[in-house]
DNA sequence: CGCGCAATGGAACGTCATTCCAGAAGGGGG
DNA sequence: CCCCCTTCTGGAATGACGTTCCATTGCGCG
């Protein structure tokens, strides 16, 4: 079956974009941590100087990764015709959301550039539906750059935090696990926290990031009102 | 100068808290990525086998670390006696904020794990003045993770851009070229970015966190009036 | 049809976290 | 006072990783 390969260049040409895919899928498999030019040398069927040739780095491969699935997730987003900017903001904001959730590995590499092409459409589309609130306009960089970052900081955090669990490892027995461990503290020194720790057990992160955007944009209406 | 050193035990003892110390140091000076046991061992002139003899290995030192950082910071704000709960949760925030920034490793662990002993301390104090508002109590829980993700996401993705930067490249030079590269887009796919891009020019991370903040509150104001 | 150069595969290198272990204090019991 | 053993130490050894280097190849242009 697996033959050595002869050097020289091939007929089913390596490029950048087949690098990046496989890289994309490398990284939902493995995580950032997990992927190693060793995998994807195997995957590509290749040698790491032939990865070189068309990426600088392994920074620069992530980073080109990142953009690709932002740039998935912004093009496959329906118009949604008719609905107001507000409700509108936030379909966008829970499809950016669940897009990252499928490949967590993205989320922090998002921010951490705001260069990147698709990361900077992501912003545009904010600020187009910020345009057609009634807000006034020399808001709306700080209110669309705190929902930006809003909206990518908190998925970021949500998804680095799923990827902390052992794959394998129930997610609900893990918050259990959390609720009892919060429960058995120390009323004296922690009082709303053990309150709270029963809450704890039937959480969800999407609905947590949900409520977080109401709050955002209860006042952004507030503000809008005055 | 320099002498080898002979082996066995020590009269003036490494122990925990020490490796620590000097770990929140390298991390400091180094960022998270420039942070090696070699650095480490030399600044603590011995070896690696000691170090591993009191932490189980570099994960776990770099979270110890940030939860000192955390804890020195919750442990160094003053009380704020006679505001009422919503000012006290506007100064927590920003100096947490503050902390980490000049911490910019360690945003990024705090989130990762609520287990840390003094994150949980930190989602304690924000409880403890969302039960001083006359908020319901069965949205406790919601509104204070909402704030407590808010704080910590927000300011691990800020820091984490600030590091991304050279040392020794000027902030202010790099947001001047940022904003141009903006203002040098095509108006007609991006309407909005070439709009706001004179105000990145003049763009403070810590006011834009603000905004966000009193974001939230008035959105929490505003729940609170219903 | 041959030649140049874009592309390739893998060996080699330096760095890193981590493991392993021989050995040296410290201190308690005889 | 001295021996022993637990606790702690330093550094050599290991294996995985990202990256560099380069001899070699075969596509496509002339």
């Amino acid at each position: 079956m697996s033959q050595t390969r002869s050097r020289g260049r091939r007929a089913d040409a390596l490029s950048k974009d087949v690098v990046v895919h496989a890289a994309v899928e490398l990284l939902d498999e493995h995580g950032e941590r997990g992927f190693t030019f060793k995998l994807l040398t195997e995957r590509l069927q290749t040698g790491a100087g032939a990865v070189y040739w068309h990426v600088a780095n392994r920074d620069e491969l992530v980073y080109l990764a990142a953009d690709h699935v932002i740039g998935v997730a912004l093009t496959g987003l329906s118009a949604e015709p008719g609905a107001d900017p507000e409700t509108r903001l936030r379909t966008l904001a829970l499809h950016i959301y669940d897009t990252l959730d499928r490949h967590s590995w993205a989320a922090p590499h998002v921010i951490a550039a705001v260069t990147m092409p698709n990361t900077m459409l992501l912003l545009e589309r904010i600020g187009g539906l910020l345009t057609e609130t009634r807000l006034p306009a020399e808001r709306h960089f700080a209110l669309a750059t705190t929902i930006f970052i809003y909206l990518t900081s908190v998925t970021a955090q949500d998804t680095a935090r799923a990827a902390t669990a052992e794959p394998g490892v129930d997610r609900d027995a893990m918050l259990g696990e959390e609720a009892r461990r919060w429960a058995a503290l120390d009323p004296a020194t922690f009082p709303f926290v053990t309150r709270i720790a029963a809450d704890l057990g039937h959480h969800d992160d999407r609905d947590q990031f949900a409520t977080g955007l109401d709050l955002l944009l209860d006042g952004l209406r507030a503000q809008e009102g005055r």
